[in-house]
DNA sequence: ACCGAATCGGAATGCCCAGTCCACTTTCAC
DNA sequence: GTGAAAGTGGACTGGGCATTCCGATTCGGT
């Protein structure tokens, strides 16, 4: 695993020296902090400041927040891909899924950068996304299964994770630190009305092509612009 | 009503002048179609620029956004109240409640200027915040006569509402043009687990006092920082 | 037509941000 | 030790934003 990355922990591209190393780790921590409270539209700046270095170190070492990004939340996607694991080692399907939306909700609401990356895509980021594939995976079969102990409602989709993904990220970033637990309802909510049998027929789910655009959108806005969603 | 409010259609200040009168119009039709596009974190440039006035213009008729924002949605505001009027009316208390959050939702999803503002208060804008204060009561009373009428979980509060938009428009912030349809499946699940009977217990609603000041905070960042939202 | 007051628009200020450049400093292989 | 390559930090450019100021313009009562 961990193939093409650039990484520190990469062996290929000639070592850095060794106070780069040490700032390049700096960075990391820095940016895993001011990322966490302010999300991932935290400026680069601040990063740079809470790290101790100067902004062209930054730039240097990550020349596009997305390559920044993809380093500081590898570790919170690797927690992600084994919390899917475990879910599939349930051998209760359904608590296995109904487990793992809750532990990935309750890391979003722990780390308000890691709940935006949940709800954005990184085309760039390649050992991000090969590990969000990963996770998907996992996830498909876990309904598959869940679906097949009849626990849940037929027409749950894939997609319908996302938009969890979504609605947990909205409730957080709304709420703050003011109702820091709003989620917790509104997850179990969305959990009563997952588990079979369902109350009712739903609107169609949204296609996986928009909402991978959606979520690119975001992603790229979050790159560049001030602000992740819609703007001018 | 309307008692203390300073818009064009309050007779006490001394009139406009024609002009001024004029340039307001367009500033609020301006304002309307940015907020709409943009949510409420375009820039008071913006609107400016839309509504074809200087910005020193715009900052003379509406001094704090908030005041802009006001007259802005005061309209939105009385659909709101009037789409709860309705469902008061609906024999059948839970149709009503269900039809009102549909319709409610709706109208984030067509309006992203509108989404935001149910989700923050603006302290200073009476005549805004008397209009959701009358929508409270209303779904208050629609909330108990749909519980009696034993449709309704008897852990619903008035609170879950303000959730609701939360959700939602966290929803339609994340999937904007690209899935402008998700937001219905979202509001139809969460729908179907208001239901009574409740399958199971929730985890508590969040204090009212946090949650307003949750919407407090959403507020008063929009009112000069860039962002809705947390932030440095 | 006239004049003062109201109004106008845009320039100016001050802040934050992304991203680049460059003169100075540190490492490390020899 | 030493010198070249790697690394560094801060100044700088260019842009957006909120907000203020002021000289020019327009309205409307006379």
């Amino acid at each position: 695993m961990n193939l093409g990355a650039q990484s520190s922990d990469d062996p290929a591209a000639q070592p850095l020296r060794s106070d780069a190393e040490r700032n390049r780790a700096r960075i990391v921590a820095a940016a895993r902090t001011v990322f966490r409270r302010d999300g991932l539209n935290a400026s680069m700046a601040s990063v740079a400041r809470e790290a101790g270095v100067g902004i062209a170190t930054l730039f240097r070492r990550f020349p596009t927040k997305e390559e920044l990004v993809a380093a500081v939340f590898a570790d919170r996607m690797d927690a992600y891909v084994d919390a899917v694991g475990v879910a599939l080692d349930d051998p209760d399907p359904w608590r296995g899924l109904a487990g793992f939306i809750e532990t990935a909700c309750a890391m979003q609401a722990a780390d308000y950068g890691f709940a935006d990356v949940l709800t954005m895509t990184f085309p760039t980021a390649k050992a991000l996304e090969q590990r969000r594939d990963q996770a998907y995976e996992g996830v498909v079969q876990l309904i598959g299964r869940a679906k097949a102990a009849g626990r849940l409602r037929e027409d749950f989709s894939p997609e319908d994770l996302v938009l969890v993904h979504m609605v947990t990220a909205g409730v957080v970033n709304a709420t703050g630190d003011s109702a820091p637990d709003a989620w917790k309802r509104v997850v179990a909510l969305m959990l009563q009305s997952f588990e079979a049998p369902a109350r009712g027929p739903l609107p169609d789910s949204p296609e996986p092509r928009a909402l991978y655009k959606a979520m690119l959108r975001a992603g790229q806005a979050c790159s560049t612009s001030p602000e992740p969603g819609r703007k001018d």
